[in-house]
DNA sequence: AGGATTTGACCGTT
DNA sequence: AACGGTCAAATCCT
């Protein structure tokens, strides 16, 4: 299934190497300029969603390194055939935590202009869900914390410091976020749905529609919105006679915060 | 059917 | 020789 140059067929007895010149001879001299003006080297970035970054990408291989608990799994630009964009990453799991950090290396920037707001925005909600997925398994883990220390009366523990100030604020501004986490993405995937009929239609594709063609025909440019939670909301997981605080910690939103607008 | 992923082999560099 | 990066046949998935 595996597409192959025009330049080469199944047959063929050419080595690797000499498969390797076919392929660059058959570059058009206008590819080849493209990629020398946008390599620029390489960036690193550490993120909790390495596979929603705004862009499609294709996998071509998966290596475990010297020293890493974790493979390393390369991929490049779905466009790099198509378009010769050369943008690639490698992406590497970086410690155990739940959720996981990554660490994602990029090589050149993309010549495709496949990225748009609508999935940066989807980025962001990606890493929103892991975070929050991670807080109610902490929550979680918690109450059953409780339940065994009510079985068995604590000696141990002093009363915990509860619910300072800052510490109430913190709270909020947690729910907040998690409201305004759920509703942008209601709205993405409403807007989202009333697209891919129309998509599927203009297109005849077969196949789910990939990110990047169903939000590139939404003209709406949704971002991540901050919706104060009233204060009358309770989530059941956040609630004060579950939580134990030493055990969940607000997060730490600046980087929510900034990627936000309000309404 | 055909695009995406997996995975062992190959290649270049150190 | 060891290692990291890439290729491409086989396999998976929709």
């Amino acid at each position: 299934m595996v597409k192959r140059s025009d330049n080469m067929d199944s047959s063929s007895e050419c080595s690797r190497g000499a498969h390797k010149r076919l392929l660059q001879d058959s570059r058009s001299y206008e590819q080849e300029n493209a990629m020398k003006k946008v390599c620029i080297g390489t960036r690193t970035e550490y993120t909790y969603a390495p596979y929603h970054d705004g862009y499609q990408w294709r996998k071509y291989g998966q290596k475990m390194i010297r020293g890493n608990s974790f493979p390393r799994c390369y991929y490049r630009c779905t466009y790099h055939q198509d378009h010769g964009c050369p943008a690639s990453k490698h992406v590497e799991q970086h410690n155990s935590e739940d959720p996981p950090l990554f660490r994602v290396i990029y090589t050149n920037e993309h010549t495709c202009g496949t990225s748009n707001s609508a999935s940066d925005y989807m980025a962001s909600s990606m890493q929103i869900q892991q975070i929050a997925d991670a807080s109610l398994r902490k929550a979680q883990a918690a109450e059953r914390l409780r339940k065994a220390e009510v079985e068995t009366p604590r000696l141990m523990h002093s009363p915990p410091p509860r619910c300072s100030g800052g510490y109430n604020i913190a709270m909020k501004e947690e729910k907040d976020v998690i409201v305004s986490s759920l509703l942008t993405v209601i709205r993405g995937c409403h807007i989202a749905e009333s697209a891919a009929p129309l998509l599927c239609r203009q297109t005849g594709r077969r196949r789910r529609w990939p990110e990047a063609t169903i939000t590139a025909s939404c003209s709406y440019a949704i971002s991540p919105e901050l919706l104060p939670a009233s204060d009358d909301l309770t989530l059941d997981f956040m609630l004060d006679s579950v939580l134990d605080p030493h055990w969940v910690e607000p997060l730490d939103l600046a980087w929510f915060k900034e990627s936000t607008h309000t309404g």
